[in-house]
Order: structure tokens, then C-alpha cells, then sequence
DNA sequence: ATGACCGGTTGCACCGGA
């Protein structure tokens, strides 16, 4: 079983390339996010010939998370309990006994800008979510753009983003903070070469060159971590015509 | 490098992204 997080950078123009991937590989559990597309516009029919059950909680130019699913999605539920917020930024299923949590982390823009105070509040009241996600079930998976490079590691060029966004000690204590809950950075359980990354900007050649960072995430309670055979990030999407500027990544289970 | 590139908008330059 395949279970793959992809930040679109909409669905409309990523549509042909969804499909693609979804059939070419047999994924069997997709995240998506960034889809910029209302829940009442999104491609279900097209999912639907695929052989994809959906779940969708979508915003209209910023925003919108999906997920998709060649087995039944069952118990969806939608945001952060008891966070005030306008922004389609999350979904959650059961399927096949795995609860998968689908992410849009806020970017939070610069480190002293109101978007950066949101997105702290915004990963306090995750963490006190998937708390009480953890406690109801024992398989979990929490996917998704997190925008957040944990380590110096998962960034092309350390000195350049010190204390940038994606890259402060503040955000990546709040990613600790994600792990001491109990979860395994999926793509780390692996000894993963140097120079691993899941997104490259568009311009100066970012991904030619791999001027990457790592940012889309798979963290995985014990049960999960248990059964990962291989992990991938899908270096040859990112390599397409009009591609989105994340790669696919995915953990698949035993 | 206050840069670049991309998608979406009610647009005909901007904002946000990361």
C-alpha cells in the first residue's frame, strides 16, 4: 500500500499530470494540497473514472486540501477543532484502518510578519490535535506541505536560509514538537542521501541545479513506522512540462 | 540580490507562494 502527499500548485492546470501519476504508479492514498479550487469545482468526476473515492475541503485561489483514495474514505473530518480560521488548510479520513491527516501548513511569509504569529498559533493547535488523534487510533499518518525544513540538512543551502521562514528555530521546534508526540519523520527512517529534497523554486533553475529543500512530509505513529518498506519522492514529476514546484513523496507499506 | 517563476484574479499589475 502507498500512502503519497503532493502539493499541487492547483489542481486545474495539474490535473492531466494527477492522473498520470496516480495510474502510472497505482498510488493507493494521495494527500494534495494547495488545489486553489472550491470544493464544489473540484475534478470529481474525473477522480471518479480514475477508480478514486475523494474527500475535499476546498477554497477558492488559495488554499484546499484533498484527499483521494482507491478504497473507501470513512469518518472524514475537516480544519482544526476549535481554531478560528477561514483557511482550507486540512482534511482527515480513515481508510483501510489507517487514519491519514492531510496538511497545508501556513507559510507564514517572513519570520516578523502577522502571517509568521499565525502559523505558530496555527501549529500549537495541531499539536493538541493530533494529540487526541494519536490517543483515538493506533495507525496514523500526518502528511502533507508542512513548511518547515527540520534540519540544515533538508536545505540546499544552510547559511542562505538560516533564520529565514520554513527555516527558524521556532518552526522547527514546533516540528519537534510533532515528532515527540510519537511519529517518525517517514522519509528518514531510510539512511537517505544528502541533498534529499521535495521542492525547488522556478526560478534560477531551482531544480536543475537541486537548489531544493525538503518541506512535504510523511510522520507515521509506530504502528505505521513499522511497515514501511521503501519511501520515494518523485524526482520525474517534478521534472514534467508545466510541473508543480513540489515533488510527490510517499512511504509504501507492507 | 528589494532579483528570478508561477497561478489566480475581475486582472490588463498585483499578491502569495517558499
Amino acid at each position: 500500500m502507498e500512502i503519497a502527499t503532493w502539493n499541487l500548485n492547483s489542481i486545474t492546470v495539474r490535473l492531466p499530470q494527477l492522473l498520470e501519476w496516480l495510474q502510472e504508479n497505482k498510488i493507493d492514498v494521495a494527500g494534495l494540497q494547495e488545489l486553489k479550487c472550491d470544493t464544489d469545482k473540484f475534478p470529481y468526476d474525473e477522480l471518479k473514472a480514475a477508480g478514486y473515492h475523494v474527500a475535499v475541503n476546498g477554497q477558492p485561489t488559495y488554499n484546499g486540501v484533498a484527499l483521494v483514495s482507491r478504497s473507501e474514505i470513512t469518518d472524514v473530518s475537516y480544519d482544526l477543532p476549535g481554531f478560528e480560521d477561514d483557511e482550507k488548510r486540512v482534511i482527515a479520513g480513515t481508510i483501510n484502518g489507517i487514519r491519514v491527516i492531510n496538511l497545508y501548513v501556513v507559510n507564514g511569509q517572513d519570520p516578523k510578519s502577522d502571517k509568521y504569529s499565525y502559523k505558530l498559533a496555527w501549529l500549537k493547535a495541531l499539536t493538541a490535535y493530533l494529540k487526541t488523534e494519536l490517543e483515538a487510533h493506533e495507525s496514523v499518518v500526518v502528511l502533507g506541505d508542512f513548511n518547515i525544513a527540520p534540519t540544515d540538512d533538508d536545505v540546499h543551502n544552510p547559511k542562505a536560509w538560516k533564520d529565514r521562514i520554513l527555516c527558524t528555530d521556532e518552526e522547527r521546534a514546533a516540528f519537534n514538537e510533532l515528532l515527540a508526540l510519537g511519529l517518525t519523520d517517514g522519509l528518514r527512517i531510510f539512511a537517505e542521501p544528502k541533498g534529499q529534497f521535495t521542492w525547488w523554486d522556478y526560478r534560477s533553475q531551482g531544480f536543475d541545479k537541486n537548489h531544493g529543500i525538503r518541506i512535504d512530509h510523511l510522520l507515521l505513529s509506530p504502528r505505521v513506522s513499522a511497515r514501511v518498506m521503501e519511501t520515494k519522492v518523485y524526482l520525474n514529476v517534478r521534472a514534467n512540462e508545466r510541473p508543480s514546484d513540489h515533488a510527490p513523496v510517499s512511504v509504501v507499506l507492507r
